[in-house]
DNA sequence: TTTCATGTGTTGTATAAACAACGATTCGAA
DNA sequence: TTCGAATCGTTGTTTATACAACACATGAAA
């Protein structure tokens, strides 16, 4: 738990560089944003860069990650149990995140991030489920974990392509008893 | 003229405290400011702070000589000569930063910021007026400087006391005739 | 085809900045 | 008054970052 405390210029360079990308996500799509546009940006040397990420696809992975966690409140989240509340908070955090994109472009890496938003919830569906229900069922909780990311992601594309005609809240309530009842059964098992 | 090229880390790092500054005054007032604020903000470490100013007093000054810089859109006047457009557009920069300030609290360091207007002032006057009249007469031209750069900023303060009713721009003109034969003056003395 | 320009990713070395520690002030509360 | 907490201003050591240089890839113009 006592971890060392990161250098302050570790974090400051890593917050100028996801500021910057993301400041340039507003102006240009992914596929023309050079490193050396990100480093100037962020009055930072080329170098430094791949120092702190791998390539440009990095991160955007771990750029668009931070965002989608803001979003999502994890902090808040975190304590409290995965009930139908939980459920509609997240989803809405979800089509709040697609809406905020849907104004940039990035045409072409719509899979990207799918898989980036898909890999968030399962950590956090995995966190509230280890939290109620221990380490017993670890295999069931992360398939669970899995299932529940996959089928919410699934219901905000469903929901983008319905043309948004309803109120995000009322179009997941409906789904939400039997995404529960799934969890109950996890119950029942111990 | 070929400069070494500062670091860009010493760039970054005087812009971000800068920054920090400018955006606290916003929030507090110059006494209630403390070092530990502005580095907290900007992500730096405090002795780091100490390696570019002096003290705060020294941020106070270098952070507003910048700004009024900017305001004035020096490279702009630096290659014209001073002539009546370029009093106006002197006296309006001074005024607008005058109203920047204003909406911030700075009680008790107006003398401070007066003198640090003026100083710039001083130093564009005299570049300007080295310009059109070369180093011979150089101690007047210095004179010439001093006198122009305090009587606009007198010129400034009596704006601000006259309430702003009238456009800085009608309230200068009627002086400029003054201020242009004094210039003159120079000339015929060469 | 060649050529030129621009971007990528990496490396060795120099240096700005972080950190931790220190004594000295300041200032409000006990 | 004394105490304690916060801020100031400084110093020696460690480390993240700048810089310059490099080979390689891509792509558009000649």
């Amino acid at each position: 738990m006592t971890q060392p405390k990161t250098d302050l210029r570790v974090l400051r360079t890593r917050k100028l560089i996801m500021d910057s990308f993301i400041e340039l996500s507003s102006k240009k799509e992914f596929k023309a944003i050079t490193v050396k546009d990100i480093t100037s940006e962020a009055m930072i040397n080329r170098a430094t860069f791949y120092y702190h990420f791998e390539d440009i696809y990095d991160l955007l992975e771990k750029a668009l990650s931070e965002v989608l966690l803001v979003n999502l409140n994890v902090d808040t989240y975190q304590n409290e149990e995965l009930n139908e509340e939980a459920f509609v908070c997240i989803f809405q955090a979800i089509t709040n995140f697609q809406k905020s994109l849907s104004t940039r472009c990035h045409r072409g890496y719509e899979d990207t991030i799918a898989r980036i938003i898909r890999d968030q919830l399962e950590i956090i569906f995995y966190k509230m489920l280890l939290k109620q229900n221990g380490t017993k069922e670890d295999e069931a909780l992360k398939m669970t974990a899995v299932i529940l990311s996959w089928g919410i992601y699934g219901a905000s594309v469903e929901w983008r392509n319905s043309s948004q005609e309803k109120h995000p809240e009322e179009f997941i309530k409906p789904t939400i008893p039997y995404l529960m009842a799934g969890i109950d059964f996890k119950r029942e098992e111990i």
